[in-house]
DNA sequence: CGCCGTTTTGAGCCTAGTCAATGTACGTGG
DNA sequence: CCACGTACATTGACTAGGCTCAAAACGGCG
């Protein structure tokens, strides 16, 4: 890991991920790490001492069972913060999915802007209800939705969340992770994949990370 | 539904649902309400107007697909708090799953108690990283654990919240209930539960609705 | 006592999982 | 530049856990 520290505006490029004053007007000293793929940032039980925001590339959080079966809870994508917590340990673990690029935060800074700030605190109370209720909907796809369902909302949201014109993007992440995020399994996962491409729902290129969706609207009819 | 308004100490029985000062100190003009079995509090995509506290009885808030499955995000015990949103409207439907009775409060209140009161934000805060560490536990158990896994997760669960000696305690809610959150159906859960039973690990009494543990060892052993 | 909502039990099926083999992309080193 | 190795994705055959459909049993309550 390569690490650098962004103390100053020029070196904390806050447009870029989608910060706004307070956060980005008082330009609070981050660490900025470089991660390669498959790095762990922290795990499930570490002190949480910093929280994250990712700048480039994909973070994934996941909780595993004794046997080591994986719900990945979230990807976190540019602009994202994750690693936020209430108590003092994180309780999730984060890994870099290819290479990454995020700036840690010291959590000691963001108590004091807590009390302080008004404004950043309902930032922070705004984005912990985000992530509710992100789990919220993720819930009702885990629980209720079949595997057909739950591809379509997946590329939908990735279509949404890092596509520029909203139809072709590119998948940061494997179908091992996609599955362990919709509560799959990769051979599921690439069938789907496979059946959508061939009722010409998607668009599949080569190596399979590249996706194209042809026609969303019978995608939002699987969707549920 | 019975209105009563609480504005009184003697009528904001605080300690009955675990409030301490401030909340309680500051006596905050609730609404108690009475519910009947089955009674909608308020549905997904209603103006978010109030937030709850459970004085009894139990509350079960889900989201519906557009054909009526259904997910149960969470059951509301006594004393817990439900129903704040980040955005204007509620993300999901609230109902009575018994008789039950709720002290409602306006969000407008909140907001300014927010502003003024650090130790009464500080309990909301809490509450919400509560309620998001569960959804995210519940992500792991729907994505990841099996019918049995399901099951000995949630008995463990209901045993901590609803039991005083640990080990006894009367299921509020009916089985349609149980399956739509954990992800099943009611046969496997009747299944389960027999299976559970018949191994000596739980005893069931007559209506199946008062559950005693036996073995709880075993169940944690289940819970994976 | 008899009705109705709920739970339990049974039989058979189906979706998604498992196990296994093949295919493909890409990086490394000869 | 090509051969090989590795990691990932796809495909196939088969299995099984949990679902569906159906019926019976139970318990609470009028």
């Amino acid at each position: 890991m390569q690490v650098q520290t962004t103390s100053q505006a020029s070196k904390f490029p806050a447009a870029a991920f989608g910060l706004r004053p307070p956060l980005a007007g008082k330009s609070p000293t981050g660490i900025q790490m470089v991660l390669v793929k498959g790095e762990e940032l922290f795990a499930e039980g570490d002190q949480a001492d910093f929280f994250y925001q990712v700048v480039s590339g994909a973070i994934r959080s996941y909780k595993l069972l004794s046997d080591g079966r994986r719900q990945i809870d979230a990807f976190h994508l540019r602009g994202d913060i994750f690693g936020l917590e209430a108590g003092a340990e994180h309780r999730f673990s984060a890994e870099a999915i290819g290479s990454a690029t995020v700036i840690a935060y010291r959590r000691s800074r963001l108590d004091s802007l807590i009390q302080d700030d008004a404004a950043f605190r309902s930032r922070i109370m705004t984005a912990t209800l985000r992530s509710l209720e992100r789990a919220q909907d993720h819930m009702l796809l885990l629980g209720r939705k079949t595997a057909q369902e739950k591809m379509a909302t997946f590329l939908l949201d990735m279509a949404e969340r890092l596509s520029k014109d909203d139809e072709h993007f590119e998948l940061p992440m494997q179908r091992s992770d996609i599955a362990d995020h919709l509560g799959l399994t990769i051979e599921t996962v690439s069938r789907t994949l496979t059946q959508f491409a061939r009722s010409g729902l998607i668009r599949l290129l080569p190596a399979g990370r590249s996706i194209g969706l042809c026609n969303k609207m019978a995608l939002r009819g699987l969707d549920a």
